[in-house]
DNA sequence: TCTTCGATTGTCT
DNA sequence: GACAATCGAAGAA
């Protein structure tokens, strides 16, 4: 599963193209000797200093400055004062342009996740931004990664293929200070992940 | 330095 | 459906 892990040119394709092509895609954290992770079953845009809901709309900062590097890598931040948000940086180096990663469907790990999720429904575990961080044993300290490296603890490999028909466009989810055009992009990519068709 | 607020979640009504 | 939790980044002063 390692090996199959995607190319950094995959991650310089247009943002909005990346977004919706990560859709059934395999994202792993490696924790010591066990491997935790699942299908990504849900995904955001964000693209360029023009885009009022990117972070990078007022220009680079410490914060945003992984979006203006290299494709491939982990952009990772806090937010709400609780809540650790991954992201994939896209697109050419120098511009800023990352895809969220909001859902996924565990597949590895189940006992880990199971800890870090304590006392919650298993279908609640990942189905949230800042749930998969949590119940993945992701923060900032994984923030700049490499997502292309196989021996990488953080990486994203190939996963299931999932048809044009089961994949929807919707806008993005809390982003209405951005106003329009921007609240009504459809830069959101959504799938139903079925759990037989998963591939180990 | 001071103030505002967020690419959210979980709990309570 | 409403709202508190909780803190660092970013912008204003």
């Amino acid at each position: 599963m390692k090996n199959k892990t995607l190319s950094r040119d995959f991650f310089r394709q247009p943002v909005v193209d990346v977004a919706r092509s990560l859709i059934g895609k395999q994202l792993i954290h490696q924790i010591g000797e066990n491997w935790v992770g699942g299908i990504i079953s849900e995904t955001e845009a964000y693209d360029g200093e023009q885009d009022q809901a990117c972070h990078a709309r007022r220009g680079k900062t410490k914060r945003n400055a992984v979006m203006y590097g290299p494709a491939g890598y982990a952009y990772i931040y806090f937010t709400y004062g609780m809540h650790w948000l991954l992201n994939c940086v896209t697109g050419a180096e120098g511009y800023p342009a990352a895809v969220l990663i909001r859902s996924l469907h565990p597949t590895h790990g189940l006992e880990i996740i199971t800890k870090n999720r304590e006392g919650i429904k298993p279908a609640l575990w990942c189905n949230g931004p800042a749930k998969l961080t949590r119940a993945l044993a992701i923060d900032g300290s994984l923030n700049g990664c490499d997502l292309c490296q196989k021996s990488g603890t953080l990486l994203i490999s190939e996963g299931i293929t999932i048809p044009d028909k089961f994949i929807q466009a919707t806008p993005r989810i809390g982003i209405a200070y951005a106003g329009e055009p921007w609240i009504s992009k459809p830069w959101r990519f959504t799938a139903q992940v079925s759990s037989s068709k998963i591939d180990e």
